[in-house]
DNA sequence: CCTGTGACATAAG
DNA sequence: CCTTATGCCACAG
């Protein structure tokens, strides 16, 4: 993938990528960042995620930070709606942190494969 | 072009 | 476990 096309389709990259989080699955935004070979700059991908207010379709409850925690549910109408959500699909929230995180995480890298 | 900012991550005390 | 500090990088204005 070119350098040039990177900071293209940043946010439809980290889009495809919360999309493809599976049901009752969750991910880091680092993980996301690495997965994008933007390492180290989660803060885009929460970022990212942030914009995604203008597409509802992306799961943006499935992405949290690397220890699980919910850092992002304030930003969801102001609600418990993000741990609902999560308990919906079978994951455990306690404290606005997520059980047995490594048994629902997700990992583009290894799910998804490192592509070129 | 420069500055501020952000739903993070890691390290140090 | 806590708080600070620093790096990180794309985007908006």
């Amino acid at each position: 993938m070119p350098k040039n096309l990177n900071n293209i389709n940043f946010f439809e990259r980290v889009y495809a990528v919360a999309l493809q989080i599976p049901f009752g699955r969750v991910t880091s935004y680092g993980a996301i960042g690495k997965y994008l070979g933007s390492a180290g700059s989660a803060r885009m991908v929460g970022w990212a995620m942030n914009a995604s207010h203008n597409k509802p379709e992306i799961p943006a409850h499935r992405v949290v930070n690397r220890k699980g925690l919910l850092t992002g549910k304030h930003h969801f109408n102001g609600s418990n709606l993000m741990q609902e959500l999560l308990e919906n699909e079978g994951i455990q929230v306690v404290e606005n942190q997520i059980q047995n995180l490594e048994q629902h995480f997700w990992d583009p890298m290894i799910e998804l494969k490192i592509k070129e």
